[in-house]
DNA sequence: CAAACAGTATACCGTTCAGTATATTGCGAA
DNA sequence: TTCGCAATATACTGAACGGTATACTGTTTG
């Protein structure tokens, strides 16, 4: 692996093991084998560091969402085909999930999370766009997307978090459920 | 008010805000007006600071949701009892709220992780006597409290935090609703 | 072959960090 | 009034931080 790769995968590792404030560049520069120099040659800083993190991991997670939330007339499909995209990536690439899921409802202010919201916010807007498109199909839904979209992300995250976290594990028969429930709240 | 009480204060909010790693001691001892040596004279150091913070902030709202959670034979009403107590907790004490909140699914090899989640987890016992008392008049709840508690846990926990956020209001209805869906969940 | 350049290391910078040694103040008790 | 202690400040420490100046090495290219 090249040392560029390498430095991402350690520092991603590290990150989402002790936060982003809590780990030094010397600690990934050692973990990494390399030094300093090295680092700072691949990326301008620490920030830029986490941006291109940030930036590459998303890329990969957003694609697959966004092929799996194109919305065809089926809600209940959609947002299931959805929640299994998240799931799916969120168990080939764990500790990215980790490092975003931790951002999500942590302090506003610090740099990780002003790095990192802006990319969730897009995330957000799929997930809302299912629901605008939704409306066309069920009036009753209209006006409510932000609403739906913010307690449907959150409940995914939640999930997933549990499952990452080892509280529980994370199947399709969790997934159907989780989903029948959530389409229950909407629609009754 | 006594600079302990202000001290305690003024680190919370900083630490909300910003995160527990990127406040530095210096930081909060002038916002609180006093010197470096005044705080380390009434807490250990930063991590007693925080430590002290965590044990009575928690120590408030244990005692009212322990109270709200004490079940007598209504799960329904248990549930919205134990949601509300939290909501008002919440909304009384919004820095401590997002404090916790910011942990639950954070980096678990921090500092501030190690501190505050054993009293998570204390909460998530308070949840799971719920269910467990529970299955005593329910019988398909049996051997599934633990599920049920962190899915329970985490549901209030995102809409608390989606509410703290301002992408949504939680009012009575909204908490009834979110009831009504987790219990649609169980028992279908 | 030589120039150019990306990649890497040694050794260091100034700054900020958590934490403290020491001195002074103010107040309640004897 | 004076003793004793809690509360506070000034001024500092050593370590760790993020970041860099400089020089060397290997590979590619004219």
């Amino acid at each position: 692996m090249s040392n560029r790769e390498n430095i991402l995968k350690v520092a991603l590792n590290l990150f989402a093991a002790k936060g982003y404030d809590a780990v030094g560049v010397q600690e990934i520069v050692e973990k990494s084998g390399i030094t300093k120099p090295t680092l700072y040659h691949y990326f301008k800083n620490k920030r830029g560091l986490l941006e291109t993190i940030v930036k590459e991991n998303f890329a990969d997670m957003h694609i697959s969402v966004i092929k799996a939330s194109h919305y065809n007339g089926d809600v209940k499909k959609t947002l299931t085909d959805t929640a299994k995209a998240y799931y799916n990536y969120a168990s080939m690439n764990p500790d990215f999930f980790r490092l975003q899921i931790g951002v999500w409802l942590a302090p506003p202010d610090s740099e990780p999370s002003k790095i990192i919201l802006p990319y969730l916010e897009l995330e957000h807007k799929v997930i809302e766009d299912i629901f605008i498109n939704a409306a066309k199909d069920h009036g009753n839904m209209l006006g409510r997307h932000q609403r739906y979209a913010s307690s449907f992300f959150g409940i995914i995250n939640t999930y997933i978090g549990i499952a990452i976290n080892g509280y529980a594990k994370l199947d399709d028969e969790m997934i159907n459920n989780m989903i029948h429930q959530f389409m229950h709240g909407i629609f009754s």
